[in-house]
DNA sequence: AGGACGCCCTGTTCGC
DNA sequence: TGCGAACAGGGCGTCC
């Protein structure tokens, strides 16, 4: 679930609900999430702080604990954020719990323990240290088509490069390539001007149109493929059987007739 | 450099 | 219906 549109939908969530309410307790039930600190290094950090603003970059949600750093948050394949004025109607095992002083709280759900937790006193270092590319809604279209320039291999790994652009996972690299009819094995090499043009303006489309559904399957324009991921789905626009491949071991689905190269 | 692979986890879906 | 295998939207390390 969590990509871009995912992580910026937890954001909007984070921000209208859980900003400016300082943290009493702070529980971790999945420390092998912390990389670069502890359990009880976090909770010093967090402990009579608020969370005070937001900030996205790629997959990754950053929340500015007053003025002493930054709670780093990354979803893995099934993280989710949960707000609650009581914090005891969440899950007490959550991998990670902040109990606000007013008795509710924010919850960080990562079923699958693929996520990660970390403190960073500035994002632009972190981001720098993880080595990840521009945002892909912030890249502009020069700069899009000069980082294609050079890029040897196909075009639906270099979507999914986080440290080529950062944000786009394997349900959106398929979104993207759909939309602008382009096979996910294309070399990057081989798209010309206009085409690179077109998969930009398709990849910030896309992307935008998915934060406006919030990110829900269900509540994507009709023309999506993306509820189409089974066996046998047809495509939105043609009708002909979707397809499947492998790209970097993860399932590429594509409509045959519409997407060439 | 880029791609293929195995691995980290656990919940859901698939296929016999 | 039941059960083990395969797979799922993340990323990292290793090898070629």
């Amino acid at each position: 679930m969590p990509e871009l549109p995912d992580v910026e939908a937890f954001k909007r969530y984070l921000d209208a609900t859980a900003l400016h309410q300082p943290i009493d307790t702070v529980r971790v039930g999945a420390p092998r999430l912390l990389h670069d600190t502890t359990p009880q290094g976090l909770g010093r950090k967090l402990h009579g702080q608020a969370l005070e603003s937001t900030r996205r970059h790629g997959k990754y949600l950053f929340a500015r604990v007053d003025d002493a750093g930054w709670l780093v948050l990354h979803f893995g394949m099934s993280g989710r954020l949960q707000y609650a004025k009581a914090s005891g109607q969440l899950p007490q095992d959550a991998e990670l719990l902040l109990q606000f002083e007013n008795q509710a709280g924010l919850a960080y759900i990562a079923p699958r323990k693929l996520g990660r937790i970390d403190w960073s006193d500035a994002p632009d270092d972190y981001i720098a240290a993880h080595g990840l590319g521009p945002d892909a809604l912030a890249i502009d279209r020069a700069s899009f088509r000069d980082l294609a320039r050079g890029r040897r291999g196909g075009v639906k790994s270099w979507l999914m490069d986080q440290s080529s652009l950062a944000g786009i996972g394997n349900l959106y690299a398929d979104e993207i390539l759909f939309q602008a009819g382009i096979h996910p094995g294309q070399a990057v090499a081989k798209l010309d001007d206009d085409t690179l043009q077109t998969l930009h303006k398709t990849l910030r489309r896309v992307l935008c149109q998915a934060i406006e559904a919030g990110a829900d399957p269900d509540a994507m324009p009709r023309n999506f493929l993306l509820p189409h991921r089974r066996a046998g789905d047809r495509c939105p626009r043609c009708g002909d059987t979707v397809a499947t491949t492998k790209v970097g071991g993860r399932t590429a689905y594509y409509c045959p007739r519409c997407q060439s190269g």
